[in-house]
DNA sequence: ATTATCTATAGATCTATAGATAATGC
DNA sequence: ATTATCTATAGATCTATAGATAATGC
């Protein structure tokens, strides 16, 4: 059970605010979670530090005990942010999904992403948007992102017709392709809740632009569901 | 030809940097630039006006003799960066294009929203993603935008096959085309400028989310440039 | 007189470092 | 002893207002 360092209340003075709640995440993921939250309704420059410390509940100095300063908790928020796409991408390599036609993989892979940034807390997606992600100091957050639109572009040359192939180019299906994945995150945005998109409406478009039709799209769609639900290995 | 405010050194104590260059643009232009320039690169909080005033060439406090704020810089630049496409959109109905299909009204569109962010300076389009404009001060352009969006969904649904008019809607049909639109964005920010994507790419993606083949996107491509570049009147 | 700048400056932040203190862990 | 907070505080900004000044316009 080991019981790491997650807990409740323990060493080290205590908050002078304390906590009516406890929460159940470290101090660590407490500031995380807040600078996201502030990150994506204010921008980086926007939020203080101040701010943030307010939120989770501790002195704004504190914070500098668990990062060495603003710009490493955005690094660290970026970094996770993208993981699960990398991890996806990495997993489905590795298994060598045989028989996936590349029209399968990229519907899997668009679906997995908007889920993704669906489910994240806080829309965290907006991140990517920061004009300040282009300071040097992400460049390897920055290059997560172009490995990652890579492989879209990869994928999309692979599944689109021949045409649309020689019309776009590689490079230029990995960056519409991911915009449209992307999609989710200005929907989120919308404070009117009117409109829901499913992860697979994406998916089906990424498809579409390029110049797939319904046939080929709903047996993407199936591949893409064998991929990501396989049936239970014994 | 009513020598008019744009002139070179005129009234007011000079500067006292003097610039090289006496620019062409009036004071409040040249601030609008700087402010666009930067806001782009460091986001709304992290462009100081002090910075937007050295780049001008003025003092710091010299900024308020021409705005109310920094806010209302924005705020200008915003509705500036809009009004190309609204415009278009008045224009193109005011002349009711009798015979011009949906489709061929969308490709238009498209084309001239994507001419005119890839044409914009600074990459001025940037600016729809801060999260500062979120703020209840920046509601006028956030409808704008709404209007736009809502414009695309028109078309866009009316354009669309049945399948896929069906299964996706107006407002989001709306939300997908104007993203894809603003791909143009993003392949500006990338420093790589080994992509170049012209307008008509985006414009034909767009029509292909919407289900339609290659000899409807080739007839829409034909009456979008009737409907751009319209036969000399008389 | 009007215009567009300037200088001076108030007051409010904001980030980060230094060192004290109040818990738990051993 | 270690850990995680606290208080105190330095030093650097940042936005905005007030009032002076150096041009042009009449």
């Amino acid at each position: 059970m080991a019981s790491s360092s997650t807990a409740a209340g323990r060493a080290g003075r205590p908050r002078a605010r304390a906590e009516g709640t406890a929460s159940t995440l470290s101090a660590r993921e407490q500031i995380l979670d807040a600078a996201a939250a502030l990150f994506v309704e204010s921008g980086f420059s926007g939020a203080s530090t101040r701010a943030i410390a307010e939120r989770v509940g501790i002195r704004q100095q504190s914070l500098y005990y668990h990062f060495a300063g603003k710009d490493e908790i955005l690094a660290e928020l970026l970094s996770g942010s993208v993981r699960p796409s990398i991890d996806f991408i990495d997993d489905m390599r590795a298994q060598s999904v045989g028989g996936a036609s590349p029209a399968g993989m990229l519907f899997a892979l668009a679906t997995v992403d908007t889920r993704t940034l669906r489910a994240a807390p806080h829309n965290i997606g907006t991140l990517y948007l920061l004009p300040e992600i282009q300071d040097p100091r992400y460049e390897h957050f920055r290059e997560q992102r172009v490995r990652l639109r890579r492989i879209y572009g990869e994928l999309g040359i692979a599944a689109a017709t021949p045409g649309v192939a020689a019309a776009l180019g590689e490079e230029r299906i990995g960056l519409l392709l991911i915009q449209l994945a992307e999609t989710v995150i200005q929907l989120r945005r919308d404070p009117n809740p009117g409109t829901a998109l499913d992860d697979e409406m994406i998916a089906t478009s990424c498809l579409r632009i390029l110049g797939l039709g319904d046939p080929e799209i709903a047996a993407s769609r199936v591949e893409a569901h064998e991929i990501l639900a396989p049936p239970a290995p014994e």
